[in-house]
DNA sequence: ATATGTGAATAGGTTCACAGCC
DNA sequence: GGCTGTGAACCTATTCACATAT
């Protein structure tokens, strides 16, 4: 398949793809394009999404129960192995699939499982102290859902996702 | 407050905070800093949040009952006035307080209550579908969280989530 | 003939440095 | 003195143009 192909796919420019790609090596053949499925191995490899990776989950309300049952994450290579929660008890419409445990045994199930990403679906006002906890117990990667800055040590990851955000930019681009 | 306090709530540098605000204006007083309440009505002001905008919601499963419930966005100055999926009658395992309709009833809908933004949570398959009728009743902004490119006219806007990338994007900083 | 890989050119975004104003 | 606003300098990212390989 050819750069211009699989840019149309993606949604940008073929040189642009192609630029990209070189900067993890030299994966096409001059005249003829590129393997498909060389290339979504290497993707696989260089993403860490080749083999199946155990995620947990921490925040067990509307959103974290949402996201407990997406099935887009084991798709792409990842298992919520475990959910945490302040209140087990608390009730919930969805009959969990995933074992919901207390905080107290954070440390015990990411160590037992080597667990180094963590969803983080709690509110704001206690998403800071949740970091401190995951961070304490030796997690490397937080997928941020609450509209909140996280700080952390150097050698954790961040990455923040805020729907409301992501409303509002909407919402400005369309300029009523 | 001065642009070196914002920028450390907003987690960015001080210029960067200045240069991005002159891009709408001058909002700050030179030795002073800047008035915290004037800010937030204009930037209210600019992504229209500071009216409350009718919104729906298409595609009512696990992702779209969890985005219903979610609270983030009403906060924000949204408020979903209606859902629709393709069926209805579908078992949901929460009492939803938003009305659920048949995707028929979308034009009128959206007509009536001058709806110009809608949340596209329905399985990849049918994404492009469901944005095609989108835009036939006059929708000019999708935030879309199915896993697909969508193709709409140039006069509507996307906003792509996809949750699966999210963590693919933290699993590849936290290289393995 | 066709399509990649890539240096060079261009565009876009961030940071610096400081003039201007309170 | 303190802090904004902003041109200039710098850095990063995208696109072009074409040499190179099949």
């Amino acid at each position: 398949m050819s750069s211009e192909a699989l840019a149309v796919a993606a949604g940008v420019k073929p040189t642009q793809l192609r630029k990209d790609l070189t900067y993890f090596g030299q994966f096409g053949t001059r005249g003829l394009g590129y393997d498909v499925d060389q290339l979504a191995q290497m993707i696989s490899d260089l993403l860490g999404t080749n083999r199946l990776q155990p995620v947990i989950l921490v925040g067990v309300g509307n959103l974290g129960t949402a996201l407990l049952s997406y099935r887009g994450f084991e798709q792409e290579g990842f298992e919520i192995i475990a959910a945490f929660d302040a209140d087990v008890r608390r009730p919930r419409d969805k009959a969990l699939t995933v074992p919901l445990y207390e905080m107290e045994h954070l440390g015990r199930i990411i160590q037992d499982r080597g667990v180094k990403m963590a969803i983080l679906s709690v509110p704001a006002i206690s998403a800071q102290s949740v970091a401190n906890q995951l961070v304490d117990v030796g997690i490397s990667g937080i997928l941020n859902f609450s509209p909140s800055m996280l700080t952390v040590p150097e050698s954790v990851v961040v990455n923040s996702v805020n729907l409301a955000i992501e409303l509002e930019n909407l919402s400005y681009f369309i300029q009523q």
